[in-house]
DNA sequence: AATTTTCGTTTCAATAATTGAAATACTGTT
DNA sequence: AACAGTATTTCAATTATTGAAACGAAAATT
């Protein structure tokens, strides 16, 4: 393991659920020595990736961070066509969307688009969906290398609610048939009274690259939307697939150049008005 | 000089301009080793911060580094209040405005909201604005320090237009009278028949942080419009001082406990309808 | 107010990694 | 088929990294 590797490895301890950390705990955390972390804290610092808050003394990302968010988007903007992904599919379904993106093998809610319901449910962008837990996650796991599943599986598997499924075997039958379905769905995994239904998209090498998703209240879904629901997020992910570069696998039960538009029911037939765009801040 | 800083400078190399880069470039530009610079992306591009596209083979920024912008912006949402700040300032003035931000010395367009009208300048978030020839790059240097402001004049100063100004005397001079109004002016700058004003906002040391500007079509900008403009914006400004958690340096020629409201004329008047947020997915 | 604990930062000699030139492998082109 | 332009790999000399322990400063406890 090279220092850079060392350094880097870092970043990799700040996440939405703790964003800002103490040089100590980074320290026990990555199991190296309070001297090392602290030198690769100030390279980190350096360049601008990391910053201490003189108040506390606590480390966290520092602006470059978003500086090359900004232009990793110019160079391979995904950002511009999911945002228009998600709102057809707000647009037609009603309920809240997200997209998941992996990196360094983390699945993360990339985008949110919330339900213009006031009953709905939260998530916000940035934060981690554990494999075992999510309809996304699963969905992922079922198209995802087998090392990659096994690894996943072999961590411990917290149970958020009384209904998580932890047992990596059952996890794995349901992942069979995900894959199969090219959808996925979970019932409070995370949260008991809510429901996901989720698809994945595809890089250029056909292994997953992020994933699509609605989440809405359980009251909100009984069994026969969730397939109407599945099949669109199938299809809306195909889409995905095709803007991404990607390539769809064989195993996926739909073909890029067969597009089936599902009906869905109760669409709220929304029009958008003219220049909404207007509303919305590039970033 | 350490093996981190040295592999963290080729993050720098990436901006808008240009996304990806070729080895040999790198290795040129950064004035190290072929076979360092290769060593130094393989470690980048373990972390996930930097991808090979497996066509071109050119390197560019990877996925990680929008995750770890989501997770700065979770703990430090600049986003949230700045979004509201330019909806504000383009709903009183009709005009695109645009928050710059700097990082590692470079001032980057943050976040962009467009004009509602049909002639509208256009600016890309992502990219670098030059300190001496835009009015947000001469607002900030009339707040930064001595250093920093010969460091920046000492470079070569490329003439966009017939109109830059690029003598660094001129611009001292330029710079001097902005930090007496708290906002700066730039006809022409870096295109013609473009005219933008802009103020500066500043973090915990009294330090600019980064910038908030209006761009307009230079028939749309009589003189007495600049000043206007230049005070609203002056007053935004402080505003996203204060939610910046920064203080307001003593040069700038307004407390932060007066808040005073100019009279913005040619108000578009646009009443916002009910749930617009709807149509912002988040990111 | 004094003491203890905790955390961040610096030091330093032993150690293990980095280094760049040159050779090699790879890709696409004339 | 030879060429040109890249991207990788190799290897021994060198140089930076390393972690334990000391230090200083701030916060918590007595």
């Amino acid at each position: 393991m090279t220092t850079i590797d060392k350094a880097l490895t870092l970043l990799a301890c700040f996440s939405s659920e703790a964003p800002s950390r103490k040089l100590t705990e980074l320290a026990h955390e990555s199991g190296m020595s309070k001297a090392g972390v602290f030198r690769y804290l100030s390279g980190l610092t350096n360049a601008g990736l990391v910053e201490q808050d003189p108040e506390t003394r606590q480390y966290r990302l520092g602006a470059e961070v978003i500086r090359l968010a900004q232009v990793r988007d110019n160079s391979f903007p995904i950002r511009k066509w999911m945002r228009t992904l998600l709102a057809q599919i707000t647009d037609r379904t009603g309920e809240t969307c997200h997209a998941g993106l992996v990196s360094q093998g983390r699945l993360f809610t990339y985008m949110v688009n919330d339900s213009p319901k006031s009953l709905q449910v939260r998530i916000d962008p940035g934060i981690n969906l554990p494999y075992h837990a999510t309809a996304s996650g699963q969905i992922f796991l079922a198209f995802a290398s087998d090392e990659f599943v096994d690894a996943q599986l072999s961590t411990n598997l917290s149970a958020y609610t009384d209904t998580t499924v932890t047992d990596p075997d059952r996890i794995r039958d349901r992942c069979l048939t995900f894959r199969q379905q090219g959808y996925s769905m979970s019932e409070g995994g995370v949260e008991t009274d809510v429901i996901s239904v989720a698809s994945a998209f595809f890089d250029a090498m056909g292994q997953p690259a992020g994933t699509i998703a609605i989440q809405a209240p359980a009251v909100r879904m009984p069994a026969e939307m969730i397939s109407t629901y599945g099949l669109l997020l199938r299809q809306i992910a195909v889409m995905a697939t095709r803007h991404y570069g990607g390539e769809v696998p064989g195993q996926f039960p739909i073909s890029p150049e067969v597009p089936i538009s599902p009906e869905v029911p109760n669409s709220p037939g929304r029009t958008l008005s003219g220049n909404t765009e207007n509303e919305v801040a590039k970033c």
